[in-house]
DNA sequence: GGTAATCGGAACCAAATCGGTTCTGTTTCT
DNA sequence: AGAAACAGAACCGATTTGGTTCCGATTACC
């Protein structure tokens, strides 16, 4: 199916909405009303973000989570990449993991590089605001996916 | 990560070897060794391409698999839909499912489906030949990922 | 300075998925 | 009839995943 995994499908939703409210603060407890997404998993989903440097984080009272670029500066492929890690469809395309131990041997590599690349890209090529055409001020339900 | 299942994986190993050897027939045994996969799983993914209708099997004894196809005709998206179902980012994308209960409502639909169609294209514009560059007579070591 | 609000990070747990095997049946050749 | 092979389902252990909980570190406010 190669499903994308349901933590980065909140992922996106939570970006989009954060980009909807720019430079706003906003408490995890609030992100996770306003998206309907279960509140714990979104803490920890703000937090990938914040390591990643995707959004800034205030800590302390009153602190909170705000997010300054533009949904059409951010791609799909950032977010998912912070939730996910890199995005690779096998181990063998990964760079970071020594991994494949035939390595160089493996006679698969160059057609999976290929696949990858055009995966990555297209990930890169769509920004958070092409996933959301209109989602005006709305607490929306959440995506529902696998 | 995004990761292809390590059937599909083995998959795309298996219809590469009998592409390379086509119009004869092999049994699941045979193909196993020459791949170096697991016996049971080769026979397993084997079924399951005579049931997608992939290849041809012939049952009784001196039965087994014929792969008629040429490896340039065969795309690495035939190999994985045939192991993993339906190429589908998330249950929305995929049509057949009743799946995401906001459905018409969810607002990401859209961008889903673009990133969607872009994987299953890039899947679908390889083929076996792309994958395995030079593998002559090999009894090729095993892919292994993840 | 104390206290409450919040993030940071790790540990933890149940449930689903996955890789892989086994078993039982069916077909076909000799 | 018997052996060789595929067909299909059931099954099993290990890993991954979704999600929670805990504790510590920071900061604002009184």
């Amino acid at each position: 199916m190669i499903r994308l995994s349901r933590m980065a499908d909140y992922g996106v939703v939570i970006m989009t909405f954060l980009a909807g409210r720019r430079r706003e603060i906003h408490t995890a407890q609030r992100v996770a009303e306003a998206t309907g997404l279960p509140q714990a998993a979104a803490g920890k989903l703000l937090k990938s973000f914040a390591r990643a440097g995707l959004l800034q984080s205030q800590r302390g009272s009153h602190g909170g989570y705000r997010l300054d670029r533009r949904a059409e500066d951010i791609s799909v492929a950032e977010v998912v990449e912070a939730v996910e890690g890199p995005i690779a469809l096998t181990l063998c395309v990964d760079r970071k993991a020594g991994s494949c131990d035939v390595e160089a041997l493996c006679p698969m590599r160059g057609g999976w590089n290929r696949l990858n690349r055009a995966l990555v890209e297209a990930f890169e090529s769509v920004s958070l605001a092409a996933m959301a055409p209109a989602l005006p001020p709305p607490a929306a339900p959440p995506v529902a996916p696998r």
